[in-house]
DNA sequence: AATGAATGAGCTTTCATTCAT
DNA sequence: TATGAATGAAAGCTCATTCAT
């Protein structure tokens, strides 16, 4: 039924060749981002789109269902792409680099292509039980993937034994999500802003090789 | 015309024994940081504060009067904490030393009073321009202050020198704040949870003295 | 414009065959005797007869005059059956035999072609001024046609001449077109079910030769 | 929660003494029976009711809980006063009695405080099937009720015992009911019409004492 | 301080109708 | 003939806000 992958979506602009409900879902992700779901109205979403509110019914059942495409192509768009990247390294690739890789591509997806993402990552909290319902599969699958990457690395001895692994996947993931909320692309290259996030997350801000918390 | 402080309201129960105003507070917090500004209706929260809503206009001006009120405490209760504990160590405390107990005391109000501060971090790219401006002074000197935090310890060797402050500081006091949307106290003590974040951020993930990021 | 015939659309089935234009009558009909003319949409009349809302403009200049067709099928059908089967008594046949006649032809099509005849009946009292207007004179004209067959009746003493003819005419056939509503063809033949009404109207419930209503 | 009971509503004129909950229902019945309730708007309702649409919700907390409201007034003021009426005879009336005082009491209501009885009636069978389910239960034991009158009456040989009692009450019950659709009170009082009635539905319409149907 | 009724603007959604294809 | 997308006017309902009590 629904025959428009991800990453299509996520990579047109919001040109006027787009079709009515490509427009749409582009319009609503932006305005979902910066607004939030609740105080988006859907004549503000028509309006943006070039049509009138009672159009958006031929193309979409409720406002609830815009959500859910524009989540699952929030989700689904970073997991589709991380996951080839990652798939499509050489099989000689340590766990680090792995990590390393997904980073970089999660971190791309979130910055580059952000509305879908960022309104995902912003309003997820916020939603209703049933919609979260209906997302948390793909979510939960994709957090999964992330942890495994993190576990593979630590049991081959690259990350560090001390630490358990499902906080590093949340403080990472969270962390570069959290990114998107305030990057921004006249600081620097993107190549070098991960190249700065990579070294945090890997090595630390400290200088030295102190342990760190003791009191 | 508000003479309740933020530690007060931040530290008091929603206990019956609080004030009507503090109870609307507690409760507009707490619905504000699971449902959103937009979709938390005044009702709703006479509702739960007991009161109907034609009352909540004996005790604020305007349901944005609420918010402001919510946003202020957020920011205001962790900023104040934060600075009077870094204030209280001994001069010769290290950098080091300093930022991770900034972090402590931080993570300790996002965590343990958590509805005004994850209210604050959930809410903030979605609101209104305008309520914007209003505490944008306040959370710029708390970024302010962190930054100093991170020059300081910079400047004594004691942080890597390769890494923009901007980004140290806004990388890691937005992971921070994100750990308040998926820390869950049954999975360990706050003490041990704050040791492993501490190791990240200064040590990073990896377990070797390698440099991150090359390719 | 309207080739179809009253009593052609009547007795056709709703089986494919008929063409677009008389299965869209017929679902009308039906919609419109179970949910009122307002609550059926005209997607759910197309949905219905396999086509899809703007096509029904090919056949039908808009959906009240999809309703005005309906109510000139309901009445015209039940009228034209009635005069014709009465017009072909022979001359002989009394005034009583002529009303019983016209009693089991009304009742033949208002429970056995029942959508048309049906839907007139419920949605009459409701409909706006002008679309009445519009159809006041056919049922006017076949009020007269009864209130005729019983003043003849009663003038030659067949019927009783304490009561008014307009109350007679009214009280029988508001009575008769009402079975429409309850009647179940599976309680028993529809020629039982017939002479049990004959005979309440003819000899009344009462068993003895007593007056009735006296206090 | 239901304080107002239905004699009450349906004896209150649509002065402008009534409270506002009862102003809705009364201008909620006249409009339900004379425009069908789809067709029949909140802020029509309003309108007359001197409020606006809002407003409503005040005192109802859906459109279909004034219908239901109206429904229960409908049947539940005919069904009790008749009821009442009847248990008042003295123990020594007649089987036909006690349903000529039925008749004449529900003839009554249908036709002076007719706007809740004749919306009832009219709306009925175009009711969506949830709202029908929660008012059969008052339909049917008022359908019983008449149907023990005439049970009582045949057993006791006042009725005749070539009818079915069940046709006889649908029938005699449907009649009356639709004497609200055309009852004219300037043609005449109403007690020389409920006698009309009473002839016609005991001894019939025909003059002489012969048996009806045959052929 | 608190209430409950009222308001008016806004929301999502439905619908009859139009029209290019 | 038929379609699907578009329109604009409603609809039922929610909500922040006001105000007499």
């Amino acid at each position: 039924m629904n025959s428009i992958s991800p990453i299509e979506v996520a990579d047109s602009p919001v040109a006027g060749g787009a079709s009515t409900r490509e427009r749409i879902l582009l319009v609503a992700a932006r305005l979902f981002r910066y607004g939030g779901y609740a105080s988006t109205s859907l004549r503000e979403i028509a309006k943006e789109a070039g049509i009138t509110a009672g159009s958006i019914y031929n193309h979409f059942a409720s406002k609830e269902e815009i959500l859910d495409e524009v989540l699952r192509i929030g989700v689904g768009g970073v997991a589709t792409a991380v996951r080839k990247r990652v798939a499509a390294l050489p099989a000689t690739t340590t766990g680090r680099e792995r990590i390393a890789t997904a980073i970089r591509e999660h971190l791309l997806h979130a910055l580059h292509q952000g509305d879908f993402t960022s309104a995902n990552v912003r309003m997820w909290a916020q939603l209703p039980a049933e919609v979260k319902a209906r997302h948390r599969a793909v979510r939960r699958s994709y957090a999964e993937y992330w942890r495994d990457l993190f576990r593979q690395a630590q049991a081959s001895g690259e990350l560090r034994a001390d630490l358990d692994v499902k906080v590093m996947e949340l403080f990472v993931v969270g962390a570069i999500n959290w990114t998107g909320e305030w990057y921004d692309p006249r600081r620097g290259s993107f190549d070098a802003f991960c190249e700065q996030v990579l070294k945090i997350i890997f090595d630390g801000i400290a200088s030295g090789p102190q342990s760190a918390g003791h009191r």
